[in-house]
DNA sequence: CCAAACTGGTTTCATTTGTAACCATCGGAA
DNA sequence: TTCCGATGGTTACAAATGAAACCAGTTTGG
């Protein structure tokens, strides 16, 4: 092992980066294929149909996307009438967003599908890796928000 | 647990991408400041720093990059006078990638900083916890080669 | 030998993304 | 009040990305 030489593949980040993207990208195919949503309006959509009703902000707070993120796949759901704004009374910068009845169902479409996905993915580990996995990623996401 | 909401905070696929990018991103800064790369650029200059001398496509594969972005990242390289091309005897449309004087310099200033990066990271968890992600990152690339 | 299929690599084009500037509104402090 | 800094959200612009077309060269099957 010379200590001068990094092995990539054996980088945290690298991997982390790697698998990240792989699972990403094989999930997307069930909203991309199915409704043709990208990655954002898939967060949005799961966010709203998760809590219920949220701001811009909040939702870009619960499923860390940038706020232009947001900005744009919002206006695209709203597009689509998967979606309305309510504008606040007190704040007038503020709109309430939530799911409309086509969005909602589209939501409930979407949910045993993600369900599978993640079950038939954690499916081809044993039970110990599956615990490690998931003890692993919950420690590195409590270290990374501790230190920022 | 309601069965019919998905709590994206707790689900794999987002958790793993939202982790991963965190780190990515962070880790991004030291090799962006230092020397103005993109990710692309930098998995090149470390696959060629590792592994001295190779062709775009082996890049690609051992990086994980699309054929397009190592092209680019190549000639990004290139123009910085960090790595050459030589013309393959044989097989006149493939080149052979290496590493300049300066390019490898780069490369073996930024090896330790890498590696500072990925032990901090890792310092802040439990020996438990750092044998957990390490197991359960290699058990899902696993399951996901074979599957593919 | 030759056409057809294939491969390494680049380029073009449309889409996605991030940064920064921006607009409107709000909450204080003077 | 009135100004000023912060905040919610959108927009404009530049850079990064992916898909597909492309070019040159190579292999294979007839």
């Amino acid at each position: 092992m010379e200590p001068d030489i990094l092995e990539l593949e054996s980088f945290l980040p690298y991997r982390l980066y790697r698998l990240a993207d792989t699972v990403s990208r094989e999930f997307s195919r069930i909203y991309k294929e199915r409704h043709g949503l990208t990655r954002p309006e898939w967060r949005t959509l799961s966010g709203l149909g998760q809590r219920g009703m949220m701001t811009a902000t909040e939702l870009g707070e619960q499923s860390a996307m940038h706020k232009t993120k947001v900005s744009r796949a919002v206006a695209e759901l709203e597009r689509r009438r998967w979606l309305t704004r309510t504008p606040d009374e007190n704040d007038r910068r503020v709109e309430h967003l939530a799911l409309t009845k086509a969005g909602f169902a589209a939501y409930r479409e979407m949910v045993p599908l993600a369900k599978a996905f993640e079950r038939e993915l954690l499916a081809r580990l044993s039970a110990t890796e599956r615990t490690a996995i998931v003890t692993g990623v919950a420690a590195l996401e409590q270290a990374l928000e501790e230190k920022s």
